[in-house]
Parts: C-alpha cells; sequence; structure tokens
RNA sequence: GCCACCUUAGCUCAGUUGGUUAGAGCAUCUGUUUUGUAAACAGAGGGUCGUCGGUUCGAAUCCGACAGGUGGCUCCA
C-alpha cells in the first residue's frame, strides 16, 4: 500500500468521519436526504435535508453517541463500483432526490461541479453521450453513499471528533436553490491536538475584536443609529486617526496629493461610470428640493476622476496621484455584517493615480514599496496574489499594456522579496489587481491592502492627456488602498494584537498613578502631564483614593504602555521608573529615568511608529 | 435575505417543574481609608427580564410576530 501523507491521512479520517455521521443520521431519521459530505479544514461537515424536522444543537448528544457506537463496531469501509445508471436507479430506489441530481450531472457533464448546467435542456441522453460510465460506493454497516473515497479501513480508525455547530446552507451554494442543515464537526488524530483547537477557538474568542472595542472602549453599537454603523469613541478615533494620518504620509512621500470630495453625489456620475445598475447595494438619497436622485457614494473613483477632468491634462502633469481617506457607504444585508469587519460605512484610504502607459511600472512598482513598508512598521506578515489575464479574449485595454502592467507588477513583487502566487483568469477584464493577504498573529489570512489597473473608467469618463505630440489620449487609472478598509484592518489588528497597541497608535500612551492624595503629589504629577501634552503625547491621570495596586491593576487591563507611579520618592529625586507592558520591552528598562529623558523617549518612539518599547 | 441558536442591571452571569417585593461579582455613587507596582473596608443607587401580542387565576419562565446579536450559507466594488 502506498504511504500517504499525513494531511491526506488526516482528511480521508475526516471524509470518512463526515460518513460516520451521515450513517448515525440515517439510523436517527431514516428519511434523511442527504447532500454532500466532504473534509474541510479542521474537519468535516454533512449537508442534510430532515425534512419537516430541523435539528438543532441539542440533538448533537444524541448523534455523537450513535457516531461512537458506529466507531466502536469497526464497520470496515468497502468500496462498490456501480454503472451510472445502476447508481441513478440506487438514488431513486433510495429517495435520495439530491445524490439522484449529482448522478445525473456526472453522467451529463462528467462533473458534478457543473453548478449552472440548464437542467430544463437536457432530456435523455445516449450512451455515447454519456460522460462518466462508473461510479464508486463506500458502505459503513447498512450505510452507503456515493463517494470517490478513499476512506480508513474501518470506523474505528478515526481521531478525535465533536459536532460544533449547524449551520443553514444553500444546496450547491446557489441561492436559488432549497436550503439545507449543514453539521459542522472537527476532528483530530488525537485528542489532545482536537484539545489543543478548542483551546486556539477559546484563544479567538478572547481576542475578538468585537469583545475587545467593548473593553477598551474603542466603538459602540447602537440600535437606534443601526446594525453595521459602528460608533467610534474618543479612544478609537485615536486609532482610526493615527492609522489613517500613518497611510496618508506615507502616500505623500510618493507624491499624492489629498482631495475631498462630497458623500453624496447625483446617481448620473455612477450611470456615466458604469457603476449604478452593477451594485445593488447602493443607498439613495432623496430631496423634496431637488429633482434628482443622489446616492450616497459607493466608492470614491468616479470623483477622483472628475477632478483629474476638471481641465485639460498635460503628460508633464503626470502621473497625477490623488488621495483620501473617506467613507463609502453599502447597504449589506443585514446577515453579512459583522463587528467592524463587515459594515455599512467604509473608510477607505483610498487613492487613484492618473498615468500614461509608460509610467504603469513605476507607479506599480512605488505601490508595492508601501504596502511592504506599511505592514513591517505594522508588524504583520503577508503575501500577494497577482491577478492576471487568462487567454480568452475579454479583455479591455491592448496587449502590449498588459504585458507590460502584469510583468512590472510579478517583478516589484519579486524586488520587494513578498512571497506571491500568480492566478491567471482572476484579472477583471479591465484590468489586473494584486491583493495582498496579511497574516495575524492566530495565523488567519484577510485581505486588506489591494491595487487594480483599470483602463475601462478613463474610458467611460473619457478621460484624457495631451501627449507631447499635441494629441489627446487614454491615461491609465491605478486604484490602490494600504489599509483598505480601516475598519476592517482595525478589526484585524485589535486580534493580531489582542488590544496591545504599538506605542503611536495607544489611545492611551501614559497613565500616572499617585501613591496618595497629597497635594506635593497632585502637583507633581499634574507636571508630568503637562510637560507629555506639551510633547503631544496621550496621557492621562489616575489621582483616585484607590490603593496603588488597584490602579495599576487598572492600568494594566486598559492595556496602557507606560505606567508611571508618582510619590514622594518621585518628587524628590525627579526621576520616575517607568512600569512598562509586558510585550513592550526589548530591552530592559532602566530602573531610573529622569521625567524629561523618559518623556521625550515616548515621543521619540511614538514619532518613529516604534512597534516595540526601546526604554 | 436564508437556516439554527441567543437576548435578565453599564459589563459578566445566576434564577429549580410557570407561584408573592428578580439575585451575585465587577463597574458607578457616598463615607471611611492615604495607600509604593495586578483587587482596602462599609453602605447606597441601578432592571416594565429586547419589544409587542397571546395562553394562564398567575409569565423572566410556555406560544407567536418583530428587532438586535452569534455561528454558518449566499454576497463582498
Amino acid at each position: 500500500m502506498v504511504k500517504e501523507d499525513n494531511t491526506t491521512t488526516i482528511e480521508t479520517m475526516r471524509h470518512s468521519l463526515a460518513h460516520i455521521m451521515a450513517s448515525a443520521i440515517v439510523q436517527l431519521w431514516p428519511d434523511a436526504k442527504l447532500g454532500v459530505g466532504p473534509a474541510v479544514e479542521n474537519g468535516f461537515y454533512y449537508d442534510l435535508d430532515l425534512g419537516k424536522r430541523t435539528l438543532s444543537e441539542d440533538d448533537f448528544d444524541q448523534i455523537e453517541k450513535v457516531m461512537k457506537k458506529i466507531v466502536d463496531e469497526k464497520q470496515p469501509f468497502t468500496k462498490v463500483v456501480k454503472s451510472i445508471d445502476e447508481a441513478i436507479d440506487w438514488a431513486k430506489k433510495s429517495k435520495q432526490p439530491y445524490k439522484e441530481e449529482l448522478l445525473n450531472d456526472l453522467k451529463r457533464a462528467g462533473t458534478t461541479l457543473a453548478k449552472d448546467l440548464d437542467k430544463s435542456e437536457l432530456g435523455t441522453i445516449t450512451d455515447s453521450e454519456t460522460k462518466v460510465k462508473e461510479v464508486t460506493f463506500y458502505q459503513n454497516g447498512d450505510f452507503v453513499d456515493l463517494c470517490r473515497g478513499p476512506h480508513v479501513e474501518d470506523t474505528g480508525k478515526v481521531g478525535a471528533f465533536k459536532l460544533m455547530r449547524v449551520a443553514g446552507a444553500y444546496w450547491r451554494g446557489k441561492e436559488t436553490n432549497p436550503q439545507m442543515q449543514r453539521l459542522y464537526g472537527v476532528a483530530f488524530n488525537t485528542k489532545e491536538e482536537l484539545n489543543k483547537h478548542l483551546e486556539n477557538l477559546e484563544e479567538a474568542k478572547k481576542r475578538d475584536h468585537r469583545k475587545l472595542g467593548k473593553e477598551l472602549d474603542l466603538f459602540v453599537i447602537s440600535d437606534l443609529v443601526g446594525p453595521g454603523l459602528p460608533l467610534f469613541t474618543p479612544r478609537g478615533t485615536v486609532l482610526r486617526d493615527e492609522l489613517g494620518r500613518f497611510s496618508q504620509e506615507l502616500q505623500a512621500r510618493y507624491g499624492y496629493q489629498r482631495v475631498t470630495i462630497p458623500h453624496i453625489t447625483r446617481s448620473e456620475l455612477y450611470k456615466v461610470s458604469g457603476h449604478y445598475d452593477k451594485y445593488p447595494e447602493k443607498f439613495t438619497v432623496t430631496s423634496e428640493e431637488s429633482a434628482d436622485e443622489f446616492l450616497l457614494k459607493p466608492m470614491s473613483c468616479p470623483h477622483h476622476a472628475q477632478i483629474y477632468n476638471s481641465r485639460p491634462r498635460s503628460y508633464k502633469e503626470l502621473p497625477i496621484r490623488y488621495m483620501e481617506n473617506t467613507e463609502v457607504y453599502r447597504d449589506e444585508k443585514s446577515g453579512e455584517l459583522h463587528g467592524l469587519s463587515r459594515v455599512r460605512m467604509i473608510t477607505q484610504d483610498d487613492s487613484h493615480c492618473f498615468c500614461t502607459p509608460e509610467q504603469i511600472s513605476q507607479e506599480l512598482s512605488n505601490i508595492i514599496e508601501m504596502v511592504r513598508e506599511m505592514y513591517t512598521v505594522l508588524g504583520m506578515e503577508y503575501r500577494a496574489i497577482l491577478s492576471f489575464r487568462d487567454d480568452q479574449d475579454k479583455y479591455l485595454g491592448d496587449k502590449k499594456t498588459w504585458d507590460q502592467a502584469e510583468k512590472s507588477l510579478e517583478d516589484a513583487t519579486k524586488v520587494q522579496n513578498i512571497e506571491y502566487e500568480v492566478i491567471e483568469g482572476e484579472a477583471a477584464f479591465y484590468g489586473p489587481k494584486v491583493d495582498f493577504m496579511v497574516k495575524d498573529a492566530l495565523g488567519r489570512e484577510w485581505q486588506c491592502a489591494t491595487l487594480q489597473l483599470d483602463f475601462l473608467q478613463p474610458e467611460r469618463l473619457d478621460l484624457h492627456y495631451i501627449d507631447n505630440e499635441g494629441n489627446k489620449q487614454r491615461p491609465v487609472m491605478i486604484h490602490k488602498a494600504l489599509l483598505g478598509s480601516i475598519e476592517r484592518f482595525l478589526s484585524v489588528y485589535i486580534e493580531h494584537t489582542a488590544g496591545k497597541f504599538p506605542i503611536w497608535l495607544a489611545p492611551e500612551q501614559i497613565r500616572v498613578i499617585t501613591v496618595n492624595q497629597e497635594y506635593e503629589t497632585y502637583a507633581c504629577a499634574d507636571a508630568i502631564l503637562d510637560q507629555a501634552k506639551k510633547l503631544g503625547l496621550r496621557v492621562s491621570l489616575d489621582n483616585d483614593s484607590q490603593s496603588v495596586g488597584k490602579k495599576i491593576r487598572k492600568a494594566e487591563q486598559d492595556k496602557v504602555p507606560y505606567t508611571l507611579v508618582i510619590g514622594p520618592k518621585e518628587i524628590k529625586d525627579k526621576v520616575v521608573t517607568p512600569r512598562i507592558r509586558s510585550d513592550m520591552a526589548v530591552i530592559a528598562a532602566h530602573p531610573e529615568l529622569g521625567i524629561e529623558e523618559f518623556l521625550k523617549t515616548v515621543a521619540h518612539e511614538t514619532k518613529g511608529r516604534v512597534t516595540k518599547s526601546s526604554l
């Protein structure tokens, strides 16, 4: 027997558990109609239709019990080959309409992935048209299931598993299809690995940005304002502002200029740009004064293009680069909203560069350099996904420009030493793009920065420049966002840092704690506060009539990077011994620092956007 | 939008099979305490049990609708 590598084995095991779960379900509810049951990351699922009976988590105990019984019985998995017609016959007889549909697709198209097959046009087909002649089944105990395999030898050869949750899932992922119930389980080779996984889930829960957002007082969501519309507190606003400023300062160094546009716009603009009909999630604004229909802007690119197009442009002016941290509004369906990561008001650090085809290469390389710089400062790893053309004939813009753009994208990622993959056929018809996937501390990947070439909008919005021979030419438009959506980035970054923000982002950088309520103590603390504020630091005073221990604990819980305790000793010697948040100390703290020296160091760290303390 | 589940004080949660004035810890406020690196002590205030409707002699508890949330599905310019 061929030795399988570990990943194959664990997937096989998980897949076998899906079968075991399905056989348990069929034992408990013989009328169950089965969909598909694959292995997925960390586990497996099975799509089920129990008719009127719906499963809930209360049923898990019962199902797990039957599954364990099947495991204990060590039922061998046996492979059975049937002709396709026999198989269809089996599906009909055992009243498994979903399986029957899959088999029919296999017969006609040779694949069950043929989602878009129009069933109505398919009548009976001849033998020669049959794409698949035989299919395999696997049996354990009395349970038979259509399955490509492979499986473990017998039902005893599975690891530790646990049913997790039940969710709705559309049959074959199509919204118009009936909805089935998807029963999820996790499974690992050993009990220890399963426990480790469950612990990781707990850790993720602790870091959940919605929880930390509340605990650290960063944002709130009010039912009256509406779902998907977070309100940022003063602390949360510091984070937004600092991140936004970082993005803009970085871009300014590469020649980007700030612009400002309104938040509502005549619908006409989006009709011209082509966005109007394509995106249904728009908010419409009507007025009693004006006959025009307005939209809350769902994107900013056509506006920036209007600024570009406000007067004739010479080739000498290009590239023209506009940037803006601005809000766009999208009416996400209610079930799609999630904390800060899916919201209805999205703040983008959006930019649009208008350039000649010859300038594309340099501009793209600049952008990739900016992304590198940004995520280095933020202390996050990332990789790039390059979406390029395939050989189809549907792409707008000339071939030479595409070739050149794709080559310069790939070259620039190589030069920056960025891990990347090229996916052909994923480009939009109007231009190639790069998505940067950022990895957080728990190893999860998120799409944040993105760049996209656009040959379409310059056409639709009729943008041009005059070249050195006096002829009108089309510029190319490059869309870019470094953070992407500031809300989504914050959700990722809160979880990445577990709320322990680097000094330059920390909503509160220094907390001054008094040991008593003597006037001298207060006066000394207040003087430090004054001095810190003059240096532009975010500092606060805890002068409560509480024990020092309690006040330290509070500062620790609030994840304040530096805490200064002020008492007779500090007043006398004019020195402080900063208490440094545990994650920040890369170099052991100096036992004592002059007050001014300390504050200047913190100001310096802030200005330099250092991630770890150097005190 | 769809499926399952959840909603009790600012927060985290108790609240037995429906039975009088719904509890705790933290937080808040008041008093005492004047504190030296992760929780001083005492007292007080705070809830139409998400909302509306129904069943019942009686509802936080049972049923329904709606709203919000959680996990998925679908979607994500």
